[in-house]
DNA sequence: GTTCTAGAAC
DNA sequence: GTTCTAGAAC
């Protein structure tokens, strides 16, 4: 980070306006000047409440200062949040700045009090007090009379478990100005800035003081290079250090985890370019809090695609990273389980970009939820060997919530196991060529990230490199494309509006295959639309094929599966019949698709289509008198064009394959054809609300109700049960067969 | 709608 | 190792 973002406390320009003769002072000043709060963070012992008192001493500008603790506004008792909040408002309403003195330490602590800034128009600043972890305890510790009652031995447990649970203060959760302050030159820098701080002045915003981590050198990253410490390249800046582990190493050297995955064991190095002091406070307090720019990678390929890496030893270097840490602990819960704070994780993925196959790949698409698959799909369809791509975590995914995880680096290696696909059939030449170029496009994309992220911090553009390789651009096609996803990259919020734009100009085949006479329907489903009833709904072109039957019937006149053609529908055996008999009568008018669409003036049409359903199972009833029959439509068809099912109960078919087939005729998916003309009488339309989820649901018998684990064994009992069918289908002639079933209603 | 096939389940 | 499921592609 460069000094545009502040660079560090003394680098500090002076506050603007602070004359009042200022053009902003002078708007503030009409307004009666510009009250703002402060919202101090850091553990106990940081300094917090000391800071503003001093603020409040030595400001000799005139502008009011208030300070709101926690540990004294609730008198004898403990002090509660919203006392806090209250106070804060009351103050700001009277035109008097706020310090906010709680620890503030995790973003949902101090979200409230952002949000409340925001409601009334004030600037909210950061203030973190990041004092090493040592020099906090050992002030909790060794003072008394504490406000809070917090002192002592107890104190340094208190403030441990702070540290660990820490979030950095950043601009995207609503604040204007973030300055920390590294050590107690900062703090005194910043006394002095809030003390000048008169009522019409304000601050610029942005970020600073942060401190100084240095900035990757990809130039220089030599990864999983052949043992050869000579051939790498030495850092050209002064703090640049390096760092040598053979993968596989026997004994650890010191600062330096050893870190087994799969059928392997690696080692790395840590390497912090902060100062020591702040290092071993963190390591004290037990918080390795370097957040948000910290990479977490597992081993790549030698799990499940089996790459030995001792037959073929391979040495990493890591040089000047921020932290990369090769990591042997659940990688989904390092903040939560294991106090590191790593905002990027690699994940040993597989091609297609899925989730499952069992370590890392399905632990980390587990805890990041189906967020994670769709912000996947968006910004990669596969990936090819050797290959990365860059992936932010969605706001709602709990890797992000609870981890604190931004970016997931979908990396592909080599692989050893001829069950996996790109088996290399231990070519370790080209294996060891694959793996090296895998590490790096990992790490050059983690570098891709923290650069992002700095640009943020900058408030300037950045190139960001996106996903790296030739992982498949998706079918919306280049450029555009490809900008987007850059754009993701730092704009995650911004994604899933931009997506829903994407999925809103999806082709939608309906308007290329339907003449005029389709317009009316159209205007139906775009009321639908504005209602929020139904979504649109798109036809690929392997849907179309009962349209196309429909509309020209005579174009299939000698096909065999053509059982009868009227002016108003065809009768059609299925080509992929779910039972014994299975047949369709499709709908010849245009513009009917399905349920969806049907209303009061289709009836007569929808009578017809029943009694010709009906002629039929009577007439396969002649020849097998065992059939049952039920007469139907799917509330959602997969097909266009309105067609009615009627199919035999024994679903003795080939064709009957897997669940959806299954629930899609045994369960409210499948709605009576006579159901349906009720409704439509009733109503004026059908109800089709029956959820996609009943698709994917359990598998029942469609007679005795029982469950089943799988297709087969379903089938094996279906073939044998010989229970009557639930009373509700012999009600209403749902059910056609040879024997009369007594109507009961 | 089906086909294909990776991955899960057994 | 074999069977089965489920998602992508068509």
């Amino acid at each position: 980070m460069d000094t545009a973002a502040g660079g560090s406390a003394s680098a500090l320009p002076p506050p603007s306006g602070s004359t009042g003769t200022g053009a902003e002072a002078k708007e503030d000043g009409e307004r009666g000047g510009k009250p703002v709060m402060v919202v101090l963070m850091g553990p106990s012992g940081s300094g917090k409440s000391t800071f503003a008192e001093a603020v409040l001493d030595g400001s000799a500008t005139g502008r009011p200062w208030v300070r709101v603790c926690q540990d004294t506004i609730g008198k004898d008792k403990a002090g509660t949040k919203m006392q806090c909040l209250k106070a804060v408002a009351d103050a700001l309403k009277e035109g008097k700045s706020v310090f906010v003195d709680r620890c503030n330490l995790e973003r949902e602590q101090r979200a409230d009090f952002v949000k409340l800034g925001g409601t009334l128009h004030t600037d909210v600043h950061a203030l973190a007090l990041e004092l090493p972890a040592k020099v906090c305890i050992s002030r909790a510790v060794s003072r008394t009379g504490h406000e809070g009652n917090l002192q002592g031995r107890t104190a340094a447990l208190v403030v441990n478990r702070m540290l660990q649970k820490k979030e950095t203060p950043l601009l995207t959760e609503g604040f204007n100005r973030i300055m920390f302050c590294n050590d107690d030159t900062d703090v005194k820098k910043a006394i002095e800035l809030y003390s000048a701080l008169g009522p019409l002045d304000s601050l610029p915003s942005g970020v600073f003081g942060q401190k100084r981590q240095g900035p990757i050198q990809v130039g220089i990253m030599k990864f999983l290079k052949k043992a050869d410490a000579s051939s790498v390249e030495k850092s050209n800046g002064p703090k640049l250090t390096l760092s040598e582990r053979k993968l596989g190493q026997e004994n650890p050297l010191p600062k330096q985890e050893k870190v087994e995955s799969g059928s392997c064991s690696m080692e790395a190095k840590t390497e912090l370019n902060d100062n020591i002091e702040n290092e071993e406070g963190a390591k004290e307090s037990g918080s390795y809090d370097i957040g948000y720019r910290t990479l977490a990678f597992p081993s790549i390929s030698t799990a499940d695609f089996q790459f030995d890496l001792d037959r073929e030893p391979l040495t990493l270097y890591i040089v000047d990273t921020q932290l990369l840490i090769a990591c042997r602990r659940d990688i989904t819960q390092l903040r939560s389980k294991g106090s590191l704070q790593c905002n990027v994780i690699a994940n040993a993925a597989n091609w297609r970009l899925k989730p499952g196959g069992g370590g890392v790949n399905a632990a980390i698409f587990n805890a990041a939820g189906e967020a994670l698959q769709h912000a996947t799909k968006e910004c990669a369809d596969t990936l090819r060997p050797g290959n990365s791509v860059v992936v932010p975590v969605p706001l709602t995914s709990p890797l992000r919530e609870q981890e604190a995880v931004t970016h997931v680096i979908h990396v592909l290696g080599p692989n050893m196991n001829p069950m996996r696909p790109d088996y290399l059939k231990n070519d370790y030449t080209k294996g060891c060529k694959i793996l090296r170029e895998a590490y790096n496009s990992l790490f050059e994309n983690f570098a891709s990230v923290v650069q992002s992220y700095m640009g943020k911090q900058n408030d300037q553009p950045v190139a960001v490199k996106s996903a790296s390789g030739d992982s498949k651009m998706k079918r919306e096609g280049g450029h555009e494309s490809e900008r987007m996803k850059k754009h993701k990259l730092i704009q995650p919020i911004l994604t899933k509006q931009q997506h829903e734009c994407t999925g809103s100009n999806a082709p939608n085949y309906r308007g290329n295959s339907v003449g005029s006479s389709d317009a009316p329907n159209q205007a139906t489903k775009a009321d639908n639309k504005k209602s929020g009833v139904v979504a649109s709904k798109s036809w690929g072109t392997w849907a179309q094929s009962l349209y196309e039957l429909a509309m020209h019937p005579d174009k299939y006149k000698n096909s065999d599966s053509i059982l009868e053609v009227s002016d108003e529908f065809v009768v059609l055996k299925d080509l992929y019949p779910k039972a014994k008999k299975h047949v369709l009568v499709i709908s010849r008018t245009n513009g009917l698709d399905s349920l969806a669409d049907v209303k009061k003036e289709h009836l007569p049409l929808l009578r017809k289509m029943h009694s010709a359903g009906v002629k039929w199972a009577q007439k396969f009833l002649e020849e097998d008198m065992s059939l049952e029959f039920r007469l139907g439509y799917h509330s959602v068809p997969s097909m266009r064009q309105l067609h009615l099912h009627i199919v035999s109960q024994d679903f003795d078919s080939a064709s009957l394959k897997n669940k959806k087939h299954w629930n899609s005729f045994t369960t409210s998916f499948f709605r009576d054809s006579v159901d349906i003309i009720e409704e439509i009488e009733q109503h004026g339309a059908a109800n089709t609300n029956s959820d996609d989820k009943v698709l994917a649901m359990e598998l029942r018998c469609h007679r005795c109700k029982s469950a089943h684990p799988n297709i087969p064994k379903l089938k094996s009992h279906i073939a044998n049960c010989k229970s009557s069918f639930p009373s509700h289908l012999l009600e209403k002639n749902r059910l056609v067969s040879s024997t009369e079933h007594m109507d009961c209603t």
